[in-house]
DNA sequence: CGGATCGTTGATCAACTTCAACGGTCGTGG
DNA sequence: CCACGACCGTTGAAGTTGATCAACGATCCG
């Protein structure tokens, strides 16, 4: 039984405790092994994750065929690729499981018709969504504010145990620069 | 009367006649001149405007002194520092005019009231932040995958209505770069 | 008319990429 | 349990992209 999501679900608004095995039955429990992909390039995005355990990006493929992570997502948080889930379309998005991870998943029509049964979860979802455009407004007043230098020294700041968990590749791809570049900024940070 | 507003709510929710003067009653409308600012920098981010008429725009002044435009919005967005607005707390950004522009304007404890009165405004919000979280998302992965060039032709190719609209700095500062590199790119498409 | 604002130009400079090569480590199969 | 290969991090040289600075022109508006 999810008391993760239930949990995360109870921080934003009121449950009934008779609500809740109703509301987990929308979701199913999938398993993905590390390097695994929960979606694809081209690929309808039908699904909603909530992360109960683990660690998953958010990446795109360049021209260049290089991969490029735009975001990673950890425990209690959503992720998706918004635009194509709601107007259920292609994506040019991939989600992969960066360590094994284990999420709740959600289709669109399920999610709208959980939606309709308990409306009191527009309210989680809209200020789950309203916490999330707000980080990502924010990240992009680093992205402009910050030499990718200073990126890195504030994401290793603000993040330490971040980056613990991820290796550095995807930590370099995620600040926008090549892993070479992150070896010469931490070399001299050594010094 | 807003029709504006109105309008815009039941694109995503159905309204009941008689709720739409008690809607629009939460709201003050302002009009700001062109330069001129509703949120500055540590101030409290008190309001969510929802624009009429107009352009506003969200930017920061960097560690140099130098203003980056970090959003823009037009009639019928909306537009506020969206972490400090849910918090009450003060914010780093600016937000300001771009032209002469008509907002409806609503604090956040009105916001609260309204969203307790009329609780399918919750879904409508839910899916206002939903698109605008997924247009940041496709956003950041522009700022990932184009040179700052390629960012110009793209938005150049994509909103040339904007283009008209906004003078050449601003948008050399949306787009990351500074207004000497904006006149290259220029040129070199010119010739 | 006069000043402020905005766009342009060209020279120099810093940040970051690219490419090629090497070394360590980890997991897997023999 | 060792050996091999794949994967990841590091190094250094050369090349690009875009910033900075200073100066000049155009335009707009009071």
């Amino acid at each position: 039984m999810s008391a993760q999501l239930l949990g995360h679900l109870s921080r934003f608004v009121a449950l009934k405790e008779e609500d809740q095995a109703g509301i987990l039955a929308f979701f199913q429990r999938k398993h993905v092994k590390k390097k695994d992909n929960l979606l694809e390039e081209g690929r309808i995005c039908k699904h909603h994750y909530f992360i109960e355990q683990g660690c998953l990006r958010l990446f795109f493929v360049n021209e260049k065929g290089v991969e490029q992570t735009t975001h990673f997502a950890i425990e209690n948080w959503w992720l998706t690729d918004y635009l194509a889930f709601q107007s259920q379309q292609t994506t040019g998005f991939y989600i992969q499981a960066v360590e094994n991870t284990q999420v709740l998943a959600i289709d669109w029509h399920a999610q709208e018709r959980l939606l309709a049964q308990y409306p009191c979860l527009e309210r989680y979802f809209r200020l789950v969504y309203q916490r999330a455009y707000g980080a990502d407004q924010l990240r992009i007043k680093y992205l402009y504010a910050f030499s990718r230098e200073e990126l890195y020294s504030h994401f290793s700041t603000h993040f330490p145990e971040f980056i613990q968990r991820i290796p550095q590749y995807l930590l370099a791809s995620f600040l926008g620069f090549t892993p070479e570049y992150l070896s010469e900024i931490r070399k001299k940070k050594r010094s």
